[in-house]
DNA sequence: TCCTAATATTAGGATTAACTAACCAGAAAT
DNA sequence: ATTTCTGGTTAGTTAATCCTAATATTAGGA
């Protein structure tokens, strides 16, 4: 009698509070921008999202009727409380997922974002909650961003990057960005992940170098990759600079 | 420099060969109903798909087009080479993801179709494969249906239903029907699942019950839900009625 | 204050994938 | 052979999400 009837349905919104792919990632990247709580401009979105400006001016209105974000045109958007949940959820998925793959499945850590960035729209909270425990909880993904908790609360510590550490400054790697595969083979090749402990040795000016010392081994990048790096600098500088 | 710019790609057809979900969905759906060979009405198709029929015909039209299925207007649908691999790489996909959920989450065994539904349009190849290879390569999903190899090979063996079977004959449940999951809960209350042994005991005429020794304990189902478990007969039919 | 550059928006269009309503084809039954 | 019924199709919309091109707004500098 009923057979074949059921579960073919469409990704999109079926509930009322059952938001679409392309809705959750505009919500997300708002919140990373914004760090959920400051306006963010529409253009930025537009380039985080790699979409037309226009195609956001758009999508952000239809957001603010459904109200999850305030929107005042040429003034920016913010997240509603609504909005600001929806974002914390995607991002929690997104983040578990990562971590899941990384330690269940050996994933390789230049890989997960990518994989993650489509099943975060395609897994429920029920099975997330199951990656989550059964890796352990953890509370940092692969690349050492937080991960927001089942009731959405999200550790927000501010770090500096490594682009920002005076010479003889150590400091231990908690994060570093998360979206650029090559980037990522890269920073693994010279044990920049997180946890791992650095000494800047020297910067020089006008953009120049940045040499480090890591686990015994000396290197040098320059400014635009240590800005990927967020480090918290060590209370002692155990800096045997030179 | 690049930070940000990557990765937000949409889940739809980027590169040639590249599937949206539903088109995903309507292939697997023909091959389900055809087997893969045979030719499917579109009103078929309207209906494990929960759509309107007037929409397959649109759809099918642009599969034709894109040289997944051949179509003649009124005449049904047949796939394609092409369409055929779409489909059983979609539905490897779906029994993968669906027995590791299963096996490595301990999903539970009638919710593992609708996650999975979602899960196989967004999930790559490379991940399920991983997964298949942590639960070490099954052959058949949860619900005994085959799992076509890497390669798109599936076992296309027939069986007969539980309800065909005459009294007196033993045989042993190799599958039942996968998206309902209460009809799931109710048969594994039941024990009835893949790889149980079954005898029938009696048939009442005029759709009556059926009478089954399972595992010791005597039960009856209706011809509907008999109809939804396949079985294997067992060559030496060990029944001793009464 | 006024102009210009940067930023943001509207206008108009495409695409995908669904819908309803109305019309057509072919097989079975008179 | 004509009717009828089922199944299938076209026609015309709708909604979501993107686009390009043209226009508007704001803010900073002259």
């Amino acid at each position: 009698m009923k057979s074949q009837k059921r579960s073919h349905l469409r990704l999109e919104a079926e509930t009322e509070d059952m938001l679409t792919g392309p809705v959750e990632d505009y919500l997300k990247t708002i919140y990373e921008i914004g760090r959920g709580t400051v306006s963010v401009a529409t253009n930025d979105i537009a380039q985080r999202l790699a979409i037309a400006p226009a195609s956001v001016s758009g999508m952000v209105r239809r957001l603010a009727e459904q109200g999850l974000l305030s929107y005042e045109r040429y003034r920016g958007v913010t997240l509603t409380e609504q909005g600001r949940r929806a974002a914390l959820r995607t991002i929690r998925r997104h983040r578990v997922i990562e971590s899941y793959l990384s330690i269940a499945l050996n994933y390789p850590w230049d890989r997960v974002h990518d994989e993650a960035e489509r099943l975060e729209h395609a897994a429920s909270d029920e099975l997330v909650d199951r990656m989550a425990e059964a890796i352990g909880e953890p509370v940092v993904d692969p690349h050492g961003a937080p991960i927001p908790s089942r009731e959405g609360l999200m550790d927000e510590t501010e770090y500096v990057s490594l682009g920002e550490l005076s010479a003889g400054y150590g400091a231990r790697v908690v994060r570093v960005s998360d979206d650029d595969p090559e980037m990522l083979r890269y920073l693994a090749e010279l044990a920049i992940v997180p946890g791992a402990e650095v000494i800047v040795i020297s910067r020089a000016p006008y953009q120049g170098p940045i040499s480090l010392r890591i686990s015994g081994h000396l290197l040098a990048i320059g400014p635009q990759l240590a800005s990927q790096v967020m480090v918290e600098p060590l209370t002692n500088p155990d800096a045997p600079t030179h």
